[in-house]
DNA sequence: GGGCATTTGTACGTATGTATG
DNA sequence: ACATACATACGTACAAATGCC
């Protein structure tokens, strides 16, 4: 599933990992994905790498981040076009 | 100048402070800012800090950094809208 | 109030890879 | 071949926020 050598950096096979679970109905709006510690286990990599990844869904508009909490799916509602 | 021990992050702090050279003209647009190894030295911080103090600016539009030759000032054209 | 576990944030250090000149 | 500079990835430690007991 996760290539350690290829080319594609590894935050961002996870993160596209982590995207085709939130497509596939999977991870569900407003519900947790894997925390940073849950990540380095489940996909063998380092916390560094855990944060680029969630910081890559952040970016990607998929996820949002609530310190002390974790890291959730967004919702699906209106939002307010943005 | 930079306060190691404040609640402001080091790489917020340097981050304005790279901000406000740009601001004041000391650094010019489509000319380099300091390098990480640069930034390292002039600031006391780590290098992992340096990347993300570049990597905030680079979020606030300020700077492009180009692989192999370094980080630069944007430039002040019109730059086709986007 | 305190204590604890969980989770994210910051900061450090190191090594290796890739791109440029 | 070499030097410079950014990119990725690893590891460690501590701080801060949250939630629960």
């Amino acid at each position: 599933m996760i290539d350690h050598e290829g080319p594609t950096p590894l935050y961002v096979q996870v993160a596209d990992a982590i995207a085709a679970r939130i497509e596939a109905g999977e991870l569900l709006p407003d519900r947790p994905v894997p925390s940073e510690n849950q990540l380095v286990q489940e996909y063998g990599i380092a916390r560094g790498t855990a944060r680029k990844t969630i910081q890559l869904l952040r970016e990607r508009g998929l996820v949002v981040t609530i310190v002390g909490r974790g890291t959730y799916v967004v919702s699906k509602r209106p939002q307010a076009g943005r």
